[in-house]
DNA sequence: CTTGACCTTGGACTATACTCCACCCTTTAT
DNA sequence: ATAAAGGGTGGAGTATAGTCCAAGGTCAAG
């Protein structure tokens, strides 16, 4: 049994955060002693090592929220829900690839414009072109 | 001089918004009636564009409060300083756009390593990937 | 003179992922 | 016995970009 910190140092967290994930769902102390204090299994450090794989990965707590109960469910679940999961984040990152691609062209069209040279910015092309109403 | 509901409507954001930007320095109105109304200019009409152009393009109104005093400061700025300022915001485009890239790869590494049949998820390689402790 | 449209301010709420704080209690060590 | 280390709760603050609401003032029309 872990008190909070232990866990913390172990896990590489803060025990704030901790309390964070906890408030969140995302972990829960086995007990508490007569005091109060949270006490954690040991197993819940890789609970921890499964949360910050998944956020290096790019999920949300609240994707991995689901993640968890997935993993917990896993019995009832099949590789495909888990697959169709990760395949569903592929496509929003993908999205939002794409989204920020559009905006990195529009912006080095932008700077190809500009003629960047020393004199003021009067005629510069690039604030020209913000004030002009584009849709 | 337009009220804040013309301009807003003009523009095509809400009343708010603009109440919004103005706490955030992005645009203020030029004077008030005795009742306290907002009164702004019409050119005030492309100062809104300005910001959703910009906004569009990246910028975070942050930024486009920096644009703006550019903008206003023109004579005093040279193309060089507006160009580096968009040539910076590539930059940090660039970098954003790597890491989702590389998020955008785990996922795929963690999909394909899946077999998304309809068996029970015990086995599942994604779960197992999480759970274990990577870095 | 009253209704409705419009305006004012201040403050609360949304999502995301925490961090830091005060104030207090418990446990451990000297 | 006492001090330090560690734990508890609740609440505020960070950044981003607003939205929504309440309570009240103003203005034109019927
Ligand atoms: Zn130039
Ligand atoms: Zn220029
Ligand atoms: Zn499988
Ligand atoms: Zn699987």
């Amino acid at each position: 049994m872990l008190k909070i910190g232990a866990l913390a140092s172990l896990a590489g967290v803060s025990r704030d955060t901790l309390r964070f994930y906890e408030k969140h769902g995302l972990i829960t102390p086995d007990t508490r002693t007569d005091s109060g204090y949270r006490l954690y299994s040991e197993t819940d450090v890789y609970r921890i090592s499964f949360i910050l794989s998944a956020k290096e990965v790019g999920f949300t707590l609240n994707e991995i929220h689901q993640l968890l109960e997935l993993e917990v469910t896993k019995d009832d679940k099949s590789c495909h829900d888990v697959k169709q999961f990760v395949d569903n984040k592929i496509q929003v990152v993908n999205q939002r690839l794409g989204e920020m691609e559009k905006i990195k062209q529009s912006l080095k069209t932008l700077s190809n414009a500009c003629c960047g040279g020393d004199e003021p910015a009067t005629h510069c092309t690039i604030l020209g072109a913000l004030s002009v109403q584009n849709r």
